[in-house]
DNA sequence: GAATAACTACGAATAAATTCGTTGATAGAC
DNA sequence: GTCTATCAACGAATTTATTCGTAGTTATTC
C-alpha cells in the first residue's frame, strides 16, 4: 500500500511544521523550527529536497520558492509510526501501549476523561 | 537519572529475547533471532558487545561464554520510548496517542475491555 | 546595469548504525 | 596430543542520516 518509506527523525520535526502550517517554503520550515536545532539553512533544504525525492512531500515548484507540503496526513503517519511501536515493542498488544502511555506522561483528570471517552466511544462502536 | 542512551532498531530486538529469557548468551540471543533478520553471528556479537559497552546490558564474563542480561527493566524502557513519542510527534497529548493506537491495530472486545479497566483504576488513584 | 539578497542544486564531509571477515584462545572429542 | 567446534575481540567495510560549503540562477534595489 503505502510505499512511503518511514520519517526519520530531523524529517519528523519537519513533517511537524507542514503538518502545522498546511504548506509552507523550505525558508518558513527553517524559522520555525528556529534554533530548536542549530542547523543552517541549507541543511533545512536539503532534508526537504530528499523527502520529495522520498515521495515524504509534494512540492509546487511553479514560483521561485518552492512550496511543500506533507504527502501524508498527520493522523496517518502518526496512525503508522504507533502501529509499528505496537508490534516491535509491545508484541501487538495495544493495552501494553496504553498502560505504559499513562505511566510514561502525567496525565491530568481531563485528559483521562478524554481517553475514557475514547475507549467508550469504541465499545459502542464494535458492539453495533 | 537514566544515563542510557536510547537503544536503537537492532539493539530492541536483542533487548526483546533478553527480556523474554531473563539471561541468555550472544548464542542463545542469535538463535532466538533466527532467520528474522539474515545477519551473521558475529554481527550479533558485535551489537551485544557495543551495547555493553554502552551500559544497555550486564554480562557475565567468568564463564567462557558470557551471559547477558538487560540493565532496564522492560517496562522501564517501554514507558521512556512511549514518552519520548507523546512528546515528539503528539505534542504531549496522550490521549491523542491512545487515539491512535486504537485506529492502528485491530484491538479486539477483550483487549478493549482490559484498557478500559486500565483507565477506570488509573481515574481512581487519581481521585484518592 | 551593477550590487545585493534569496533561492535551488549538489558534492562532499561527518557521524552513527550495521555488517562481517579474520584472528587468537579455549574446550571437548578422538 | 591433535583436530574440530565454539567463543570473544576487533578492525574495517558498508550503509544511512545529517550537516554544510560552494556555485549558479533569479529577483530586487539603487
Amino acid at each position: 500500500m503505502s510505499d512511503h518509506p518511514r520519517p526519520t527523525e530531523a524529517e519528523l520535526e519537519i513533517l511537524g511544521v507542514l503538518w502545522q502550517c498546511g504548506s509552507a517554503t523550505v525558508r518558513e520550515v527553517h524559522e520555525q523550527l528556529g534554533g530548536l536545532r542549530g542547523t543552517g539553512y541549507t541543511t533545512t533544504l536539503k532534508l526537504m529536497q530528499l523527502m520529495a525525492a522520498k515521495g515524504l512531500v509534494l512540492r509546487d515548484e511553479s514560483g521561485r520558492s518552492h512550496i511543500y507540503r506533507a504527502v501524508q496526513a498527520k493522523t496517518t503517519a502518526q496512525r503508522q509510526i504507533v502501529g509499528r511501536l505496537i508490534d516491535q515493542i509491545f508484541a501487538g498488544s495495544t493495552s501494553a501501549l496504553v498502560q505504559q502511555a499513562l505511566e510514561a506522561d502525567s496525565v491530568d483528570a481531563a485528559e483521562l476523561r478524554e481517553i475514557r471517552h475514547l475507549i467508550d466511544a469504541r465499545c459502542n462502536r464494535s458492539k453495533s
